[in-house]
RNA sequence: GGGCGGUUAGCUCAGCUGGUUAGAGCGUUACAUUGACAUUGUAAAGGUCGGAGGUUCAAAUCCUCCACCGCCCACCA
């Protein structure tokens, strides 16, 4: 009876909630003395978002590292939660309403957070329950929101410290407005976008000046050469006049380095309230500022004539004037790098605004001292060198928003502020009484922070913090960080600076940032260009595990990927592999059952049983105690893919392969369940869903013993030796199929097999195995003409239906070959001299081995 | 303008603390198929590791330069 593919439909969510319901997700409720603590804070998804490939590798990296550490015997935490995610929710509410004809203006703040907060409860469990799919482990008892009061309130302590530190300010500066938000945004919020536009090279009386956006033109306030432009010189520090489409107009005329002469003309038209380089000048030459361009993109009463124009609009209108006017040289088609909003998308403009900033350079500092020293190692390491140099460049943080939906800022203005010059107050609630002029009404700052400030509390506030709890003392700092690097400054960095400022430790120990997931195209996947794989469909289709598998297994940290349909499919191959072993386990269990009385499997481990075991059972065994060490270890290295592969390679082609095929001639029906159950036990992390399942196959279902909370396999330290012995034996397997296929034998057909030679009398003792493994009736003694091939110690003939054997010229061309390889590497002085003895010995002694093949295949 | 990454089999990628005759998966080819598994098995073909120099007894691996592709940062109007 055939028995059925491994179906993960219908397998899956049973298991979740089972393992949900047991409790041990939260390390409180972990069964025996749990003493070294290990903690991950999941990076909080938007309350809104779906779920995607990057969540997707994220949640399989932290379920396996969760996992892992939960077997080891660790108090193992990783705690979920979301991001109230500030411009990208009320982005998404705002067009929801905008369907309905309805914009947040009309209907008020108070009204519109309502809207937010019932779409929040509606749509907020979907992420997490997405997430719940992939298998995470994490403690839900310890879900948090970053809006939730207590996080809220860490937002409110943090902001005040900082403010009353005199580290948050207040004040007018140039700062990326986006008018379809309404709101200012910070420098990691602007993307630059490369665009085909023009140059325009304008009149501007002796001068020209080139220049992509003439609309700023009425907002110019100077001119400015370079101080060495010599053609220039004798202007700088003059007031010119000209015309311009406006009439007339004098500016003065100003040096500064930062012109550069080679652009253009090498004259710049300066607007201090519109470009950010003409900013910096204004402040150094201390220039007037006109904002030409309002909040609404329109053109200001400054703008003259053309006032209340959209900003392309009023461009398109000076440029015919100044044709009008024969001011405009020249047009030249110009590339130049446009800012665009990160959220919407629209382009955005750099205006004076009064904002809230925070210094940063005095947080950048500890933050760089840490990665430096290495109490936060960041893997890969590469990414230390970004780390720094954004580190290093930072500018002060723009952290007011003009958004509705987010932590509103503590800060209270005293009615009288624009009167009595009263000071700004820090405090959650209104402050009783106005220090300068003894009002008592104030009004709170109407703006709300930058998504990006709570979340930098985020590994501690979670925790507790400001509270002292017992969880933030045993959990924090945290063990990983597991993010993607395009959140690295955003987030990272912030969490670092914060953490060091507010806990005086590290948020975490490790960075683990991991490559994006492109298309098959390699490019960034795309939900709007339809490009991206959903992973829920596909885990439906393929499983869960499957899927964890393809996005873990041959990736390397922080190297972006491409995910086929296929590698996924070749995963779930795999796993039906497993599925298919234990099918075969529970079958030979039925068949013959383990040796009465029960032999333990320690004693099994100690190669008990008696003196029983087989070669290839000692094989195995070696081999499975081999898989152990070297999962451990990289698992404890955080080298997922290589672990992953190790087990992979194992479960395929050395358990499926050939012990489970010798299970056939020889059982050894205990061993090969110790074999199974540990190979259960270390994929469980990385393919929770069919490894338990599995694991219930065997033992039913019961919230004890699940397979999730068994102890990690220990490895002990071992002699290869029957592995080498194997190896000879797989060798000569694969020789003689090899030599069969050559001659195109049909694998069904057996042949005699003559051996000859010093390893006769082991290859007798494994005649069983070899006949079947091989097809071939292994006899011993005759032998005649050049051999077929040479293996384990023995030269072999195969009794061919017709004989051919261009595959031994062939062996003995690329034997030949190597030996001469080998023989001027070892002729060479400098090598024997210099290489280290050991090596020159294996050298040696691989040399001896091809001659003595070679001298046996010629005989 | 600065910086980072990639370039290894037809395709997708590992390997890169220098040391067997460079690996895997998919694909291809040949053969097989009723007893765990066709989501399979056995075997084969396929690579001068982007190019050029250099260091070394030894380089896919370290250094220098170059080319192409991708990305990040930055005030070139």
């Amino acid at each position: 009876m055939a028995a059925e593919a491994y179906n993960p439909l219908g397998v899956e969510q049973p298991i979740y909630k089972r393992w949900e319901a047991s409790g041990y997700f939260n390390p409180d409720k972990l069964p025996g003395k749990r003493t070294k603590a290990f903690s991950i804070a999941m990076p909080p998804p938007n309350v809104t978002g779906e779920l995607h490939l990057g969540h997707a590798v994220g949640v399989s990296v932290q379920d396996i590292l969760t996992r892992f550490h939960r077997m080891l015997g660790e108090k193992a935490l990783w705690l979920p939660g979301t991001d109230h995610a500030g411009i990208a929710t009320q982005i998404m509410v705002e067009r929801l309403l905008q369907k309905e004809g309805i914009s947040r203006h009309e209907i008020g703040r108070e009204t519109f957070l309502k809207h937010v907060w019932t779409w929040k409860q509606k749509y907020g469990d979907r992420i997490t329950d997405q997430i719940r799919s992939l298998g995470a482990s994490c403690d839900w008892s310890r879900e948090h929101f970053t809006m939730d009061p207590n996080l809220t309130a860490a937002v409110q302590k943090a902001f005040i410290q900082l403010f009353n530190e005199g580290l948050i300010y207040r004040g007018e500066r140039l700062i990326h407005w986006c008018a379809r938000c309404q709101t200012a945004l910070s420098d990691l919020e602007v993307k630059h976008v490369q665009e085909a536009g023009h140059l325009y090279y304008i009149t501007y009386g002796p001068f020209t000046v080139a220049t992509t956006r003439p609309e700023t033109k009425v907002g110019d306030t100077a001119l400015a050469v370079h101080p060495n432009d010599q053609r220039y010189a004798k202007y700088v520090g003059e007031k010119v006049t000209f015309e311009t489409e406006s009439g007339k107009l004098t500016l003065p005329v100003i040096e500064d380095k930062l012109v550069d002469k080679e652009f253009g003309t090498g004259v710049v038209k300066v607007t201090p309230a519109h470009d950010p380089a003409d900013w910096e000048m204004g402040e150094r030459h201390h220039l007037e500022m006109k904002q030409v361009i309002g909040e609404d993109n329109r053109m200001t009463k400054l703008a003259g004539k053309y006032t209340g124009m959209l900003v392309t609009e009023a461009r398109d209108k000076i440029v015919a004037d100044l044709q009008a006017k024969n001011l405009l040289k020249k047009i030249e088609p110009h590339t130049a790098n446009v800012p665009h909003c990160d959220r919407c998308n629209s382009v955005v403009q750099p205006l004076v605004s009064k904002q809230w900033f925070m210094t940063m350079k005095p947080l950048a500092k500890p933050a760089i001292a840490a990665v430096k020293s290495g109490k936060i190692q960041i893997i890969p390491k590469r990414f230390d060198k970004v780390y720094f140099h954004w580190m290093n460049n930072i500018r002060d943080w723009c952290i007011s928003r003009q958004l509705w939906w987010g932590h509103q800022i503590p800060v209270w203005y005293c009615r009288n502020e624009a009167e009595k010059k009263c000071k700004p107050v820090a405090s959650v609630t209104e402050p009783k009484k106005c220090a300068t002029c003894k009002g008592v009404h104030f009004v709170q700052d109407q703006d709300t922070l930058d998504t990006w400030f709570s979340s930098g509390l985020w590994t501690f506030s979670t925790l507790g913090w400001p509270k002292a709890t017992k969880d933030l003392e045993t959990y924090h700092p945290t063990s990983v960080m597991e993010t993607s690097w395009d959140i690295l400054f955003f987030w990272v960095a912030r969490m670092i600076m914060f953490s060091l400022k507010f806990r005086k430790q590290v948020p975490f120990k490790t960075v683990y940032i991991h490559g994006l997931v492109l298309d098959k195209n390699g490019k960034k996947m795309s939900k709007s260009k339809g490009t991206g794989i959903d992973p829920l469909p596909m885990a439906e289709k393929y499983g869960t595990d499957a899927i964890r598998l393809s996005l873990i297994l041959g990736t390397t940290p922080g190297q972006d990927f491409r995910l086929s349909e296929e590698k996924i499919a070749g995963y779930r191959n795999f796993i039906n592999k497993l599925w298919n072993i234990g099918n075969f386990v529970e079958r030979q269990q039925k068949l013959s059952p383990p040796l009465g009385g029960g032999v333990s499997t320690e004693a099994l481990r100690e190669g008990g049983r008696g003196g029983r075991n087989t070669l290839a059972d000692r094989w195995i065994q070696e081999r499975t105690n081999w898989l152990i060490a070297d999962i451990t270890k990289n698992l404890k290295t955080n080298k997922l893919s290589e672990a992953g592969q190790a087990l992979y390679d194992f479960v395929w082609h050395e358990l499926a392969d050939w012990y489970v095929e010798i299970q056939k001639i020889q059982p050894n029906t205990a061993l090969l369940i110790d074999t199974y159950e540990t190979v259960l036990k270390l994929l469980h992390p990385f393919a929770p869903f069919v490894t338990e399942a599995l694991w219930e196959k065997r033992y039913g279902k019961m919230n004890k013993d699940m397979l999730m909370i068994q102890a990690w396999p220990k490895a002990k330290a071992q002699k290869n030796t029957a592995t080498k012995e194997f190896t000879k034996l797989q060798n000569l397997v694969v020789a003689i199929r090899n030599v069969r296929a050559t001659h195109k034998v049909a694998p069904h057909e057996k042949l005699t097999l003559n051996i000859a030679g010093a390893g006769t009398k082991t290859i007798l003792a494994l005649k069983p195995m070899i006949d079947v493994l091989a097809r071939v009736e292994v006899m011993s003694g005759k032998s005649a003409g050049k051999p077929d091939g040479h293996e384990a110690g023995v030269n072999f003939w195969l009794e061919l239906p017709k004989a051919s054997q261009q595959h031994v010229k062939k062996e003995v061309a690329s034997l030949q070959q190597y030996i001469q390889s080998l023989e001027h590497k070892l002729a060479n002085e400098h090598f024997t001299k210099n290489a280290p003895a050991a090596v020159v010995e294996g050298e040696r002694k691989k040399l001896a081995e091809a001659k003595a093949k070679l001298q046996q295949l010629t005989d």
